[in-house]
DNA sequence: TAAGTTACTTACTAATAAGTAAGTAATCAA
DNA sequence: TTGATTACTTACTTATTAGTAAGTAACTTA
């Protein structure tokens, strides 16, 4: 991908965390990067190309990281798992999920299957890895691998948003406190 | 208040929990209630009028309702309290700390320092309510009372985040396994 | 009953949004 | 070396936004 494309898109991710789809323009894209406004729409003519890029890259990258971490032991990769929120939680950054479900009845249909694509896939991949650590008895909790997933989901999402309206240690709270649980 | 302000009101609440603040425009409001533009802007001559307006009532429903509840045992409240959720659950709506998170960081000073009080008198009252019901041995859970409290709500807010994505029935999920959580 | 006051409507403005059409300079491929 | 392609810019359009100024009809109060 060229230079600039690629800077569009982290540009608009950025925004996306920040402010939510809704309440950015491509204005504030061309403004930093010092391009024009059609310049952007070169790249991606409608707005839901641009959200569909930042999806796709999300994506991308989770399935690239969760490769990584595939042979590390469960525990661990649920760390990496939080210490990618917290990396967010340091940015005052809220992740795509929770940015995007907010928009969600604004949004055209395909972005919204690209939405639903993506929380799949964080749902799948948290589920087995909590499956597989039970097994090994690296993680102790109360019902279904997926149940525990969806609820370990809830709380990193909103305990970025919750970072923004009441601080950023809430999340070293909420997050200490999961892991915790996971372990006793 | 008078009916025309009351109706302006409900439905901006409406409005900030299906589409969220930064994606409607007076016109979804004077549209359905079929009055004029400068009538919304009569009752609330800035958006952030109405914004603070939308989360006042929130406050005060909220501390009515808290009231009402003070004399059932800690378990009942806990239940009335996602009762409430359950209720937005099943009309698609999501909660107005979640939607006003996402933002947050696109709103003027005084509203978010309305939308910081609205998330402190949750977080208190949880906070209590969870305290007084571990003491009269109801809930039984690991750690304080305050972390356990933003977990509860974290996974609240945004099991109506998720719903919405994945589904009415992921809520139900996350629900039924968090009042387990408590008991066990 | 005359003078406010309330709750609007009519008719605007200025700013910003997404999006497009046509032109251009530089690179690439035959 | 010509012709196409890439990556833009310039210069628009159309729609929508928040917000306002001036007018009006109905009611209220002195």
């Amino acid at each position: 991908m060229a230079e600039t494309k690629e800077k569009i898109v982290e540009t608009a991710d950025q925004l996306v965390r920040k402010k939510g789809y809704n309440a950015f323009s491509y204005k504030d894209i061309s403004g930093p990067l010092e391009i024009k406004n059609a310049a952007v729409h070169y790249h991606f003519p409608a707005k839901m190309d641009l959200g569909i890029a930042v999806i796709d890259q999300e994506i991308e990258k989770f399935l690239e990281k969760t490769r990584e971490w595939s042979n590390s032991p469960e525990d661990e990769q649920i760390a990496k798992l939080f210490s990618v929120f917290d990396r967010h939680n340091k940015q005052d950054n809220i992740c795509l999920v929770a940015s995007f479900a907010t928009d969600f009845k604004t949004l055209e249909a395909p972005m919204q299957a690209k939405v639903q694509e993506m929380s799949a896939n964080l749902l799948e991949w948290l589920t087995k890895c909590l499956e597989s650590g039970r097994a090994k008895a690296l993680f102790k909790f109360e019902g279904s691998a997926s149940t525990r997933a969806l609820i370990i989901i809830t709380n990193l999402q909103s305990s970025l948003l919750l970072a923004r309206i009441m601080g950023p240690a809430v999340f070293q709270q909420i997050t200490n406190q999961l892991l915790e649980d996971l372990r006793s």
